[in-house]
DNA sequence: GCTGTTATCAGCCCGGCGCTCTAGCGCCG
């Protein structure tokens, strides 16, 4: 599957193109082909080989042949002089908010920099203030941007993860030296961002399944080795972990580096009142020596006198003594979702149509689905005024009567704007089933203008959900400035639903705050935000981080069926 | 760069905000 790799090397070049000031629109063409490529449910690979590559809107011929070179060779002939041209870290700096290519490339261009560390000195010397169109506000925001990139560099988003771990897994299962293969660490609890991929493996032959590994194509650099160890550097800039272990101690493995360390430690200190220590690869019952390998986590952790604990939970936040007392939560499953309450159309930014939106919830067994196109003010996303929301609520009236087993809800995700009001007066908001408010401006404005504008929002009558409330961007954009307390307690006074929104780069609201949420009596709703079909897929993510949230299926209100949920929407007017 | 179209080319997403050479540019969603 090479999908990945041709849509990380289109949107490196669009990077690089952007740097050296080239055309807006064939940027545009680059970034729009990756997009497609990484969406592809199908093996781009079986696309060239049956020449249907051509089908692809957005791929010419151009595109294509880059395509085929890319899969045949592993890169193309473009990249690898563009890649002379341009050094990396400059296309490392539009990472850094407030930096766009003009910029940089005048930073390049008069300072000669090109590195961060680089960039970073020169913004403390004072260096960049005075280049033109650089001034002092600038520069601190540079340095603030850089602050950030520091804290995710080399880190990766879920899908990224899942998608090498994936791959490796298959390609070890096929191993004939490998028994068994899982994935530990980071990854294996879901967090949001994963700083390095870590893989057990069990064999009886470790030298064999070591040499296994390396065969793996994508490894760039080997940075240790020794008999049942592997670290390596990925061709994608990360990091990757092998450990290779006896099959009797798989499970004990799993688990030690399943992590995390805080959790671990604290059982390590049941264990030792129970009479055991846990070590990195079985138990041992310390009044007689004898060495025990536990055949699942779950022996585990019932040796330690507790119900199974799923690794979204292991971050030492209580769900040990919550084991102890039998008062874990019964998480919540993908399979409780019903449906999915914040879609775009192709009335908007997104890509599809309402039918074939609807058609796709269907089929993923969706009781429900909600159209919430962007309204007026955000025009880069074509919003919708008030006559064509009028047109859509005709249109999905008629689809609801066209299409059987599946309900349209009309809903509109309505800009909070910068000056407090929202992007649609009450009698419009009055007409839908469903109105998610969200920010899309402004988001430097001081706490009290933000919180305030949040605010009015959850106490319109008829705004239900608050969307990605803090605002991040994981890599990107630090969450904005907002009086968090303020806004889950009015949500709890008004009957207002927080969102998990499960963009992979979003997911925001975060596990912690999804938890205080719950805790403050707050409901939530978990929503893709899709922008075209395969974006219906991300859902799990959502999902995952309501269960590093303690969250259960009563907690989320796109578990209940159709009449329940119209019920809790209606509940706000009242 | 692609698409639609048939011309070997025109059109392709806009507009607010914040910053800086304070009128216009760059960045951003």
């Amino acid at each position: 599957m090479k999908n990945y790799l041709v849509s990380y090397i289109f949107s490196n070049i669009a990077d690089m193109l952007e740097i050296k000031g080239e055309n807006f629109f064939k940027i545009r063409a680059y970034r729009k082909a990756a997009r497609a490529i990484s969406n592809l449910p199908e093996d781009v690979e079986a696309l060239v080989e049956t020449s249907s590559l051509a089908g692809i809107e957005g791929i010419g011929k151009a595109l294509e042949e880059k395509i085929k070179e890319i899969v045949n060779t592993g890169t193309c002939e473009y990249y690898e002089r563009l890649k002379e041209e341009v050094p990396a870290a400059l296309v490392e700096m539009l990472k850094v908010p407030g930096l766009g290519a003009k910029k940089i490339r005048t930073i390049y261009e008069r300072l000669n920099i090109t590195t961060i560390e680089e960039l970073e000195q020169a913004a403390k010397q004072h260096r960049l203030r005075g280049l033109p169109g650089i001034g002092v506000k600038t520069e601190q925001g540079i340095l603030k941007g850089i602050a950030m990139l520091k804290g995710t560099m080399g880190k990766m988003l879920l899908p990224t993860a899942i998608f090498l771990a994936e791959e490796i897994i298959s390609m070890l299962k096929s191993h004939p030296a490998v028994e068994k293969v899982e994935v530990a660490g980071d990854l294996r609890r879901r967090q949001d961002l994963i700083e390095e991929l870590e893989i057990v493996v069990s064999s009886k032959v470790p030298e064999e399944a070591i040499a296994g590994l390396l065969s793996y194509p994508r490894i760039k650099e080997v940075r240790e080795r020794n008999n049942d160890t592997l670290k390596v550097l990925l061709d994608l800039g990360i990091e990757a972990n092998f450990h290779v272990v006896e099959p009797e101690t798989f499970w004990p493995s799993v688990h030690f580096l399943t992590g995390n360390e805080e959790h671990r430690k604290k059982l390590q200190e049941i264990a030792r009142g129970k009479g055991y220590d846990l070590r990195r690869d079985c138990i041992v019952q310390k009044e007689n020596g004898e060495i025990l390998y536990p055949e699942s986590e779950e022996k585990i952790y019932e040796m330690l006198g507790m119900p199974y604990i799923i690794p979204e939970l292991r971050e030492d936040r209580g769900e040990i003594e919550a084991g102890m007392a039998g008062r874990l939560p019964r998480s919540i499953e993908i399979g409780d979702i019903k449906g999915d309450l914040h879609v775009h159309s192709n009335w908007s930014d997104g890509m599809n149509t309402i039918e074939e939106i609807a058609l796709r919830a269907r089929d993923r067994g969706y009781e429900y689905i909600a159209i919430t196109d962007h309204s007026k003010s955000l025009k880069i996303a074509r919003g919708l005024d008030e006559e064509r929301l009028f047109e859509q609520i005709e249109l999905i009236k008629k689809l609801n009567e066209k299409i059987e087993g599946i309900r349209i809800l009309c809903g509109i995700e309505v800009d909070i704007l910068s000056n407090d009001l929202l992007d649609f007066d009450d009698d419009v908001l009055e007409r839908l089933d469903i109105v998610i408010a969200s920010i899309h401006s402004g988001f430097n404005q001081d706490r009290e203008k933000l919180t305030r504008r949040v605010l009015n929002a959850i106490y319109n009558p008829y705004v239900n959900v608050i969307a990605h409330p803090t605002g991040r961007i994981l890599t990107k954009r630090e969450p904005y400035d907002i009086d968090i307390d303020a806004v889950l307690e009015a949500a709890a006074e008004t009957n207002t639903v927080l969102e998990i929104n499960s963009t992979p780069d979003r997911l925001d609201l975060n596990d912690r705050l999804a938890r205080k949420a719950k805790e403050k009596g707050v409901k939530i709703v978990i929503n893709t935000d899709a922008h075209e079909l395969e974006g219906l897929n991300d859902m799990k993510y959502g999902v995952w981080v309501a269960r590093r949230a303690w969250l259960e299926k009563e907690d989320v209100i796109n578990t209940r069926a159709l009449p329940h949920l119209m019920e809790m929407l209606r509940q706000k007017r009242k």
